[in-house]
DNA sequence: CTAGGGTTAG
C-alpha cells in the first residue's frame, strides 16, 4: 500500500463549495491511527466466537439478545457479515444493541464494521449515528463512511466527508482516494476528478494499483477513454482489475475492438481473467457480434469454473441470440439451475436484437413470438418484470407489428408503475408508431413527464412515417424550443418528413442547419432522404448530380433509389449506369440482384442476365424469399407468392379475385413480368396478382371483423403494383391496412399510403 | 477498485 507523506493537505485541495455541509456538523478532531483493514482478513478464532459460529444465525442472534455476557469482539464479524448478506437493518440493530451493552463500542474495528453493515443495508442515517458516536476514528472509519455514501448514490456527501476528514488532519490512503474518485464519477464531475488527479500526481501515487484502477474507471465514466488508458498504462503492477478496467473502458466508450486487443494482451501477460473480465469481454463480443471469440470465452469460463456464474451465462446467451444461434441459447437457458430477472430479460432482449439483425424473415417472426412466450412464462414464474423487461418486450411488439399484445403490455406498465420510466415510455411510443397507431403514440408522448432526445426523435420519426410531415416539423421546432439537442437520427426523421411532402427548400435548409448549427456530419441516411426527395419529384438528373457531389461513396441503397426512380419516371440510360455502379459495390442482398435481373430481363439484355447469375452464384446468394405474415388471435399465418397451401385457400383466392376485379374497374391492371424463380436463372412468366401480401390481406379481410385494421409484415419490399393495389383495397373495403416491408412502414387509408408513394418503389 | 439485461434510423 502506498502511504502518503505526512503533509497537511487541507489547503492543497480546494473543493467546490457547492457540496452540502455534513448534516451533523464537524466531528471531533482526532489523529488517525494506523490499522490494516482487509476485507478477507482471517480473524482470530477465540472462545466466545467459536461458540457463536457453530450456531445458526437466528440462534446466535437470540443468544446475543439474551446473554449479557461479554464476548470477544471478533465474534461479531460473521454475524455482521450475515446481516449484510440478508440486507437486514433490524438484525444489525440487534447486534448493535449487544455491542453497546458489552462495551465493545470502544473497539474501533467493530464499530467501523458496523458502519459498513448499515451502509450496505442502505441505512445511512444509522451508519452516520454510529460514526458520530465513535470515541475514536481512523482513516478506515472515514473511508468506510465515504464508501457508504458512494454505495447509496450520495457522492456529494462522500466528498463532504472526505473534506472533513482532511480538516481533522487525517491522511487519505489509496483506498480513500479510490472511493473519492468513484464519487467523482457518480457526480460526473470532470473538474473535481481533475483536482483529485492533480493531488494524486503530486504525491506520486498514480502508479499505485488501486488508485490507477479507480482513475481508469473514472475517466472512462467521464467519457475520456484516452485518459483512462493513460492512467491504466501508468500502473506499475497491473492486476486483473486493472486489465478489466481497461477492457470495459474501451467497450463503454465505443471501442470494442480495442478492448478485445487489451484482453489478448492481458492473456499474453499471463494474467488470469476472473468472472468480471469474462463478462466484460462478452459484452464486447455482443457489440462486435464476435461469435467466435464469444464461444472461446464460453469454454474458458467453463475451464475456470465460472460455468454457473449467472452474469456470464446471461451474457453468453445474449450473445448467441444476437448472433442468431438460437438453439444454443435455449440450450443454455434450459440448463441453468438458477436464473435471475436479468436472465429473463437477456432472453427477451436477445430475441428482440435478433429480429433487428435478421430483418423481416420467418426466423425473426418466430423469435418475436418466442420472446412473447418467454414474457408470459416470466410473469407466471413469480418474478416481477422490470423496466428492462418492458422496454424490450415493447420493442418486440413493435417489430412484430403486434398491437393487441402491445396494448396489454401498455396496461401492465401502468399497473406496475414502470411507464414513468422514460425508456419504457419511449419504447411504448415506438410500439404504437410501428403498429400504425399514430394517435396513440402521440397521446403517450404528450402524457410523458420527461422526454429524452430519443423520445422526441421517435415521435418525429413516427409522424414522418405516417406522412404527417407538418406535425413532424412542428415537433422538431418544439424540441428545439425545449432546448433538447437533436442528433443524426432526429435529422433523418426531419429530412424524410420534408422529402415526403416535397418540401424541397425546407429540406435543404434543415440539411444546412444540421451541419452549421449542430455540427452533425451528414451520413448516408441523410443523403438517402434528399435523393428520395429528388426522385419523388421526378428530378432524376438533379438526384444524380447530388450523388456525384456527395463526399461519401454512394451506398447500395442510394443507387437502388435512383434505379427505382429511373424505372418509374422512364430514364433507362441513367438506370443502367446506376446498375453498373451498384454492381461494382458487390451487393450482399438478393433483393438487389432480383431488382437488377428484372431490369435486364425487361430490356432483353441477356448477356447482363447471365453475368449477374454468375455473380450471384459466386457470392452464394440464395433465392429471394417473398412472403408475408399476418397474426390473428395469437396465431400467425404466412403466405408465399401463389401460395395454395392454406386450408382455406379456395376462399382466399375467391376473395382476392373479387378484389382484383373491383380494383380493375377503378383502372388497376396487374403486371405480367418475367422473374427469375430458380437457381439456373430460368425465366418464368409471373404475375404480380398473387404476391404474398395480396394473399395475406385477402385472408385478413375474411377473418377479422369489419373496421379492424389489417397488419401485415412482408419480408421484402413491396412492388409498385401491389402498392397501387393495396391503396385501392383500402378504399374499396374502408379498412386501414398496415404493411411493414423490409424498407419502411406503409399505412393505407382511403386509397392513400402514408409513404406518399415513396421514391424507392419498384 | 472491476461485471450481466433496455429506447430512436431510409
Amino acid at each position: 500500500m502506498a502511504s502518503l507523506p505526512s503533509v497537511a493537505v487541507t489547503r492543497t485541495l480546494k473543493l467546490d463549495p457547492e457540496f452540502r455541509k455534513h448534516p451533523t456538523g464537524s466531528p471531533a478532531a482526532e489523529k488517525s491511527q494506523s490499522i490494516s483493514y482487509q476485507k478477507n482478513q482471517t480473524l482470530p478464532h477465540l472462545d466466545g466466537s467459536s461458540k457463536l459460529r457453530s450456531l445458526d444465525f437466528r440462534e446466535a442472534l437470540l443468544m446475543i439478545k439474551e446473554g449479557p455476557e461479554k464476548v470477544q469482539s471478533s465474534c461479531y464479524v460473521p454475524l455482521l457479515q450475515e446481516c449484510i448478506d440478508r440486507n437486514s437493518v433490524l438484525d444489525a440493530q440487534i447486534v448493535h444493541g449487544h455491542i453497546m451493552k458489552t462495551g465493545t463500542q470502544e473497539d474501533l474495528f467493530t464499530m467501523t464494521l458496523l458502519i459498513n453493515v448499515y451502509a450496505k443495508c442502505g441505512a445511512m442515517e444509522n451508519a452516520l449515528k454510529v460514526f458520530d458516536n465513535m470515541t475514536k476514528r481512523n482513516v478506515v472509519s472515514w473511508t468506510t463512511l465515504m464508501t457508504g455514501y458512494v454505495h447509496n448514490l450520495q457522492p456529494a456527501l462522500a466528498i463532504q466527508v472526505f473534506q472533513e476528514m482532511l480538516e481533522t488532519g487525517a491522511y487519505p490512503t489509496n483506498y480513500t482516494l479510490g472511493t473519492a474518485l468513484n464519487a467523482c464519477s457518480l457526480l460526473q464531475s470532470v473538474r473535481l476528478g481533475r483536482q483529485f488527479h492533480a493531488y494524486i500526481i503530486k504525491y506520486e501515487i498514480d502508479f499505485d494499483t488501486s488508485v490507477g484502477n479507480a482513475l481508469c474507471s473514472l475517466y472512462s465514466k467521464l467519457g475520456n477513454l484516452e485518459s483512462a488508458i493513460k492512467s491504466f498504462e501508468r500502473i506499475r503492477e497491473k492486476n486483473v482489475i486493472s486489465w478489466t478496467a481497461a477492457i470495459s473502458a474501451s467497450g463503454d466508450n465505443g471501442e470494442a475492438t480495442r478492448g478485445l486487443r487489451f484482453f489478448s494482451e492481458m492473456l499474453a501477460n499471463d494474467i488470469k481473467p476472473n468472472e468480471f473480465t469474462l463478462t466484460s469481454v462478452l459484452s464486447l463480443c455482443c457489440t462486435t457480434l464476435s461469435l467466435g471469440v464469444g464461444s472461446q470465452i464460453h469454454s474458458m469460463s467453463i475451464k475456470l469454473g465460472y460455468e454457473s456464474y449467472i452474469p456470464i451465462a446471461n451474457s453468453i446467451m445474449y450473445l448467441y441470440l444476437k448472433c442468431g444461434w438460437v438453439s444454443e441459447a435455449h440450450k443454455l437457458f434450459d440448463g441453468m439451475e438458477t436464473v435471475s430477472l436479468v436472465t429473463w430479460n437477456a432472453m427477451i432482449a436477445g430475441h428482440a436484437q435478433m429480429m433487428e439483425i435478421v430483418g423481416n424473415d420467418l426466423s425473426a417472426c418466430k423469435s418475436g413470438y418466442e420472446a412473447l412466450s418467454i414474457f408470459v412464462k416470466l410473469n407466471r414464474s413469480g418474478m416481477k418484470p422490470d423496466l428492462f423487461t418492458f422496454s424490450s418486450i415493447l420493442t418486440v411488439c413493435s417489430r412484430l407489428v403486434a398491437l393487441e399484445q402491445g396494448e396489454q403490455i401498455h396496461a401492465q406498465t401502468i399497473k406496475t408503475g414502470f411507464l414513468v420510466d422514460v425508456v419504457v415510455g419511449t419504447a411504448l411510443i415506438n410500439m404504437y408508431n410501428k403498429c400504425g397507431s399514430i394517435e396513440k403514440a402521440s397521446k403517450a408522448f404528450v402524457e410523458m413527464d420527461t422526454r429524452t432526445m430519443i423520445s422526441w426523435t421517435s415521435m418525429i420519426t413516427g409522424f414522418s412515417q405516417h406522412g404527417w410531415s407538418q406535425q413532424a416539423l412542428q415537433l422538431f421546432e418544439d424540441m428545439r424550443l425545449a432546448g433538447v439537442r437533436p442528433n443524426q437520427i432526429t435529422f433523418v426523421g426531419v429530412l424524410s418528413a420534408c422529402s415526403q411532402a416535397g418540401m424541397f427548400n425546407e429540406a435543404l435548409s434543415y440539411f444546412e442547419l444540421m451541419q452549421k448549427e449542430y455540427k452533425i456530419k451528414p451520413v448516408m441516411d441523410h443523403f438517402a432522404c434528399l435523393i428520395d426527395m429528388f426522385v419523388r419529384l421526378g428530378r432524376l438528373n438533379e438526384a444524380f448530380d447530388f450523388i456525384k457531389k456527395m463526399d461519401l461513396e454512394p451506398s447500395e441503397f442510394i443507387w437502388s433509389l435512383l434505379i427505382a426512380g429511373c424505372r418509374s419516371h422512364g430514364n433507362s440510360e441513367l438506370a443502367f449506369y446506376a446498375a453498373d455502379q451498384l454492381l461494382k459495390l458487390k451487393p450482399k442482398h438478393t433483393e438487389t440482384y432480383v431488382l437488377l435481373l428484372n431490369m435486364y430481363l425487361s430490356a432483353g439484355r441477356w448477356q447482363d442476365v447471365s453475368r449477374l447469375r454468375k455473380v450471384m452464384r459466386d457470392e452464394k446468394l440464395g433465392k429471394l424469399h417473398d412472403w408475408s405474415w399476418i397474426s390473428i388471435k395469437d396465431k400467425v399465418y404466412s403466405f408465399k407468392p401463389n401460395d395454395k397451401s392454406h386450408f382455406h385457400s379456395a376462399d382466399i383466392y375467391e376473395s382476392l379475385e373479387n378484389l382484383l376485379d373491383r380494383a380493375k374497374s377503378l383502372g388497376y391492371e396487374s403486371l405480367e413480368t418475367l422473374e427469375i424463380t430458380d437457381e439456373d436463372g430460368e425465366k418464368t412468366p409471373s404475375s404480380t396478382a398473387y404476391h404474398s401480401e395480396k394473399l395475406a390481406i385477402a385472408f385478413g379481410l375474411l377473418n377479422t371483423p369489419n373496421a379492424v385494421p389489417i397488419r401485415v409484415i412482408k419480408s421484402v419490399f413491396m412492388c409498385r403494383d401491389c402498392h397501387n393495389f393495396v391503396k385501392l383495397v383500402s378504399l374499396l373495403t374502408a379498412r386501414e391496412i398496415i404493411i411493414r416491408d423490409s424498407k419502411r412502414l406503409h399505412k393505407f387509408v382511403n386509397g392513400r399510403c402514408s409513404c406518399g408513394d415513396y421514391g424507392g418503389l419498384i
